[in-house]
DNA sequence: ATACTATATGTGCAAATACGTATATAGTTT
DNA sequence: AAACTATATACGTATTTGCACATATAGTAT
């Protein structure tokens, strides 16, 4: 119970919702998602660090870079289903078309260089 | 996207979850849930409402008695999906078969008689 | 009407949450 | 090595949450 009660609690942010909504798009790096969303470096960091805590995501690193993305073979039944509800939910949200626009522009370049 | 926060955090909470399951052994008053989950009535009454105003419950009143059940009518897509992904999360869990166990000896007499 | 019953809600408090800011960490380049 | 870069994390703060307890509300029965 207590891994599904983080999981749905990863959920019931807007921070999240929308870094997930991006991560269904392509995986991303932790400045890509800064720059998409348009948020503080930290905030980016600790929410992708919620989410993967909750088992939606996967981490490879790529030399100075954090790739971030969504864990499709994570055993967990529920979290692709959790991860489906969610695609569905944000297909047309306004706010999410938005930041999927803005990831297009998004490069993979650090903080400093934004 | 707002909508959707409030059914994620409807779900991340123990209690919460532990009344849906419930509800999907059967239609429940107030009183039936606080003797399954040996909780209080004001935390029954509260988190029951707390679920009805997420989408995920109908009320019905049968005299002095409020009885919540799951919407399945609720035109929100998201709705029955999530309460889906509780059922299959919940079937075998421990706590949430003690629970349904309790729910049978539970009558339908308020927090006074019990 | 009065007493009773099931449910809802106001209040105060302790714990959890999310964030910005600043700093630490670890890999990269020169 | 030193300077630089991308990410992670510690800390303080404002807000939110969940609860117990007490009380209010509304329907029922006498």
């Amino acid at each position: 119970m207590r891994e599904n009660i983080k999981a749905f609690k990863a959920l019931s942010d807007e921070t999240r919702l929308r870094i997930l909504n991006l991560l269904l798009e392509r995986e991303c790096c932790v400045c890509e998602v800064m720059q998409a969303l348009q948020i503080s470096q930290a905030r980016a960091s600790r929410n992708l660090a919620f989410l993967y805590d909750a088992g939606f995501l996967k981490l490879k690193r790529d030399g100075l870079w954090a790739i971030y993305s969504i864990d499709k073979d994570n055993p967990k039944e529920y979290c692709a289903d959790l991860v489906e509800v969610v695609r569905k939910a944000l297909k047309k949200n306004e706010m999410a078309v938005t930041d999927r626009q803005r990831l297009k522009n998004a490069v993979r370049v650090g903080p400093g260089n934004v």
